[in-house]
DNA sequence: TTACAAATGAGAAGCATTAGCAATAAGGAA
DNA sequence: TTCCTTATTGCTAATGCTTCTCATTTGTAA
């Protein structure tokens, strides 16, 4: 968990190249969402950051993500109804799928994604900005411990 | 606004065959589902209701939402982070595309999704039970105004 | 018609998220 | 460096959607 100070320089760096002040808060925010192999949420993050920062203050880290979706930086995910999870924006597009037994998420490449949002662009005269591709189903896993 | 009482008790006799008790109710929660054009939130479904019956309560119809749901006579859409979208479950499948502008919601079919569906579920070995595609972006009308 | 479980209404409670505001700290200017 | 301005923070209260509780009512099968 303590690699800590090195990295979060350079969270400070990428911060102030956006333009947005460079605030120990949301280096961590942003170091944590990095490591946190994608789909935290809210108060996970919140728990996370506060071991570097005691104290950050939750309304702190929603205003952060806020501040970094608008930015372009994270990706705000609706994979539940309750929680919204955020990732680093990834470099390349990807989909999600999730398992309703144990809540794994997969992410899985979509090259058809693309293909769609032409078809669907054109077919509706919009400007697509988004896709989000959102399977549900079961794991291997689970779908043993089912039957 | 006022059909009302015939398509009602075609609405009890649909409730009574999936087992659950036909109630006034939940009768009218699946008339107004029916005649919303898909895309009515809990609350403005509320709203409907008590046209025809003043005293439903807001906690009967997400009660009533929540059994429809798992019956599966609606899907319940995640469209923005704040409401639930519900709309009868549809004869053919079909996904969303979302004016950022306006907030207009265009149906469209989707034929690459169930290739994808396949795909995914057999490199990931997942049974998968639900594929949901939202697409984002700006229709012709908010093009123009924005520019 | 009766009996019993299921469903309802009304309001309170629960949660994630947002807003308000005084105190603090970042970043540029002197 | 020091000062100034203003964005940002922390705390707390508020908001808004959704769920829960429980006494009362209603549907259904006998």
């Amino acid at each position: 968990m303590e690699n800590g100070t090195g990295s979060l320089e350079d969270d400070r760096k990428a911060l102030s190249v956006t333009g947005i002040r460079a605030t120990n808060q949301r280096a961590i925010v942003l170091e944590v969402i990095s490591r946190g192999q994608g789909h935290l949420d809210a108060d996970e993050i919140y728990r996370r950051a506060r071991m570097n920062q005691p104290h950050i203050s939750l309304s702190t880290v929603y205003r952060t993500l806020q501040a970094f979706k608008k930015l372009g930086l994270i990706d705000e995910l609706h994979f539940d109804e309750a929680h919204h999870y955020y990732e680093i924006k990834p470099a390349f597009e990807h989909q999600h799928l999730i398992c309703l037994g144990c809540g794994k998420i997969v992410e899985f490449e979509c090259p058809l994604s693309q293909k769609m949002k032409k078809d669907v662009a054109r077919e509706n005269d919009f400007e697509v900005t988004s896709v989000e591709v959102r399977m549900t189903g079961y794991c291997p896993q689970c779908r043993q411990d089912r039957t």
